[in-house]
DNA sequence: CCTAGATTGTTTGGATACGAATCATTTTTA
DNA sequence: TAAAAATGATTCGTATCCAAACAATCTAGG
């Protein structure tokens, strides 16, 4: 949500409508931001970073994890990601169709796919994610560094709450 | 991203693969937390209240912006929703066949889209959303009131930099 | 052994998502 | 005032995305 009207704008109308309910507003403030800064910025690095590579979004994730753990199996790439299997399949087909990475079975466990980054798609890494990292830099770089320390903090916190949960 | 690994594995592992260039690791772990939350705090909310209502992500953010601000025009909902003009051709269509909103046109700019919800869809959205917020409150509760309103503060400061960006 | 259950990746079907092109309407311009 | 520019929603083509069903493989109890 990146709406013209503030939070505080919100708020209130929310506050109108919804007067005889009672509602958590710091909450709801903080869920609200979330997702708000997470649009935002992954718009904004799809828009720049990764369009000039011609990645989407769940792609570039996918080498990103790749490329840290190869050889990787295919479950643990959508955990981390956190996206489906389903869509997982599909983003490799098309990856794999680039010759950026490959498939291949387990000599352990014929279940087991392991997925690993082709010397062109290391190569493409190997320039893409230091130009992505600028761009982290600059985008968390509106706050000191103590509070991009605290601000990661507290959203781990938020996920590992959450995940406790499911 | 919500995997196995934790924060601290994955910058090791990173560092170690990459230890000849230079990151700004704190950056990378804000942006890397941040995804991780959006991710795990919308697929928590999908699972739970909003299958109970068949209700995707993007279709209860459409519902909820025009319940606050109805008749609310269509580019308004794009604009806080955070999606695209055509996605929302889409949703509203979807929307609009399960009775839960109307569209119209508007009197005074024949261009515009008026859109409201139906008595239907107001039905749903006062039992909905009591039960959303409430989801809300726990998940942001692992962390105390004022840490809540820090967290929402520096989120919207990096949302507002990034904005300016593009 | 061997068979029922669990695990894993893929396929399928339907909804979502976006950029570009298009159509209708309004506003601006000459 | 009529042509041109601008604005807004939709359509189109293509790529994601997920839940559920499926096939292949492994594991555990008899």
């Amino acid at each position: 949500m990146a709406g013209a009207h503030t939070l505080t704008e919100t708020e209130r109308q929310v506050s109108e409508r919804l007067s005889h309910m009672t509602l958590d507003f710091t909450a709801m403030s903080v869920l609200s931001n979330l997702f708000r800064a997470a649009t935002a910025v992954r718009n904004h690095l799809e828009r720049t970073v990764l369009s000039e590579h011609d990645l989407s979004w769940t792609a570039f994730v996918v080498l990103w994890v790749t490329w840290i753990w190869e050889p990787i199996e295919t479950r643990q790439i959508a955990d981390e990601g956190g996206f489906s299997k389903a869509t997982l399949t599909g983003v490799l087909t098309t990856l794999e169709g680039r010759a950026l990475l490959t498939r291949s079975k387990s000599e352990t466990d014929g279940r087991l796919v392991l997925v690993s980054l082709t010397a062109k798609g290391r190569k493409m890494m190997d320039k893409l994610f230091p130009e992505f990292n600028a761009n982290e830099r600059e985008i968390a770089g509106v706050v000191t560094a103590a509070k991009q320390r605290e601000l990661a903090d507290l959203l781990r916190a938020v996920t590992v709450g959450v995940e406790k949960r499911s």
